[in-house]
DNA sequence: CCCTGATTCGC
DNA sequence: GCGAATCAGG
């Protein structure tokens, strides 16, 4: 695979929406994330902000005289003048998503307004905790299971899920007490061990349990 | 461990 | 210019 015009715009394009360079080279295919970093560095996009060139530093920087033998000493040279603006990441919301991509509307500059969908904010009163099944359709064992995995949860937040932490969603929504299992995850399932064992059982034995 | 981006340097 | 290997960090 090569840089052709377009597979750069789209690197570029994802680059500045925040997406990483594994998101990107996933996307483009063909390229490791080595070579998506490598590609961003070359074209100069390596930190998000604007401006082109700090100009010419009055100061004549004096540079590091060492020769650098082999390389590993790398020592990190000073801080450049980083920006002290926080200035925060889009980075998109996992959530939000995986919606055409494909679609290429090379609308010059029209980028879509906005539509700002009128959100209700569904935070009950009550405590409706999330999925949980009711529980006298689950075996004593599976539900003895959870409790005790769920002592262990590692507490993920929704953006440190991936795609193999258990997002099992533990606590009530509405209040701080909220988090996600993030044990790891069953190969292919999205649930731990123990969630896997609440989450999917089989028909009979749901059917058996039926009053 | 999983994942990030940053850098170096042989090709 | 390219990108694997490596580094540094969360």
């Amino acid at each position: 695979m090569s840089w052709t015009d377009e597979r750069v715009e789209t690197l570029k394009r994802m680059w500045s929406e925040g997406q990483s360079a594994s998101a990107i080279a996933k996307e483009l295919g063909g390229v490791t994330r080595n070579a998506v970093i490598g590609k961003v560095h070359r074209l100069g996009l390596s930190n998000r902000n604007d401006d082109p060139e700090p100009a010419p530093a009055a100061a004549p920087e004096p540079v590091a005289a060492a020769p650098v033998a082999d390389r590993k000493p790398t020592a990190k040279p000073a801080a450049a003048p980083v920006a002290a603006a926080p200035a925060p990441r889009p980075e998109p919301t996992p959530a939000a998503a995986p919606v055409a991509e494909a679609v290429e509307a090379e609308e010059p500059s029209t980028q879509p307004a906005f539509v700002p969908v009128p959100r209700r904010p569904i935070v009950p009163a009550g405590q409706p905790l999330p999925p949980q099944p009711s529980a006298n359709e689950i075996s004593p064992e599976a539900l003895a299971s959870v409790r005790e995995v769920e002592k262990r949860a590692k507490k993920l937040t929704l953006m440190e899920l991936t795609e193999r932490t258990c997002k099992w969603p533990i606590g009530d929504p509405a209040t701080d007490k909220f988090w996600f299992c993030g044990l790891p995850s069953v190969a292919g399932k999205p649930y731990c061990e123990a969630h896997v064992g609440v989450a999917f059982q089989p028909m009979s034995s749901r059917r058996d349990r039926r009053r």
